[in-house]
DNA sequence: TATAACGTGAACACCGCTGTTCGACTTAGC
DNA sequence: GCTAAGTCGAACAGCGGTGTTCACGTTATA
């Protein structure tokens, strides 16, 4: 927690700020997460109004629109971790990618976006710090049900990992077109990576709605 | 074919242009098509270079960039038809999809980013108009190996369209990233819907390299 | 070859975004 | 209650994109 700030030469230095300068920073990064959330070409003035803060006060505390998206970008993959951070990944890899699906599918569209953002606007280096900590959770799980025999092995485990995300992110573009209803979601990620990850040879499981 | 000329209000009425003129607009939608494939906010400027024409040209033959959006689209799309048109998509549900993904993964992304800077531009019922011809192929072809019981019928078809477009826009991704090299991505790309595609209780099948 | 159509660069006005400065006002904290 | 820190709107310069006009050079075509 508290990676988005402080990171670079941001003009959160060590100093102690006041309450009300903390605040306005901290509701400026939460809109900016929406904001760019949502579209990541959103402005600087949109995401002030968002964070009902003039455009000059986020200039106070953010040197570039650079150091806003990156502020945001961690923010989001900090909430992110929490979320995860409370699935449990153990026992029957089909049955815990389950679990990490039911939990995470919803957090996979605002990442996309964020990172659409952070892609045009911060060095590739820093985006792919950002992305270890959560790529390597997903990676563990999948190896490991790679080597207990519950997942294919004849497709590369970064392939599988691209499959399992893209998958997610799709259906929130689905939710958005209309043509998928929330409370499906889920269970049609789950069945669709589950069957994807299943070896060839043998049976895809039968995923009856119930987690 | 020539479904991109002519449409609307654009400058390129009936009357009888000449031979140069012609050959301008077919460089710029040419163009057009490739700079918004790579980057849906490429600039008039960019597309009117890459066509070896002046940006003041282009303005004579297009009202607005939507215009030059539309025309790019409907040339992606025909192109597109044309490819998939001699795709033999009859017999096993399975091998016709493989053929499907071999004929027109690379297809996929170029068409992506072309639909990005379309829905900027274009209205929804538009994009929708145009985006029906190339939908419907891979609808029939799904529903017909739902009907003969090769793909599951436990998700909806929309979503198994998606699941397909989705997995194969995402493969020339991993290709851009250097996570997956492109004479791979096809088999990959088959090996995972047909998984995906597999109805519950039945093996996977295997798909031993060569289509 | 005449002429209308076409191509062209330069220049224009307009817009929105970025990043900055200034002066005045409000507020937190000692 | 004093002061430094914070906030704010207005206004600035710079940039790049859009869409337009103009005057001049080029080319197709009858």
């Amino acid at each position: 927690m508290l990676g988005y700030c402080g990171r670079m030469g941001s003009k959160n230095s060590t100093a102690t700020k006041r309450a009300d300068a903390l605040r306005s920073i901290d509701a400026i990064v939460q809109a900016a997460a929406e904001c760019l959330g949502k579209n990541p070409e959103a402005s600087l003035s949109e995401i002030a109004r968002a964070a009902g803060v003039g455009r000059v006060t986020l200039y106070a505390h953010f040197n570039s629109r650079a150091e806003v998206v990156d502020a945001a970008m961690s923010r989001a993959i900090d909430r992110g971790n929490e979320v995860l951070d409370t699935v449990d990944l153990t026992g029957d890899p089909r049955l815990a990618l389950a679990r990490y699906i039911e939990a995470g599918w919803h957090l996979v569209d605002q990442a996309r976006a964020l990172l659409a953002a952070a892609q045009r606007e911060l060095p590739a280096g820093r985006i792919r710090e950002l992305h270890a900590g959560p790529a390597a959770r997903v990676e563990t799980l999948v190896a490991r049900g790679r080597a207990e025999g519950a997942f294919r092995t004849d497709l590369p485990i970064a392939w599988m990992v691209n499959v399992l995300h893209t998958v997610m992110h799709s259906a929130t573009e689905e939710i958005r077109a209309g043509r998928l209803t929330p409370d499906h979601a889920a269970d049609h990620i789950t069945a669709t990576v589950l069957a994807a990850f299943t070896p060839p040879g043998t049976p895809v499981p039968e995923t009856g709605g119930g987690a």
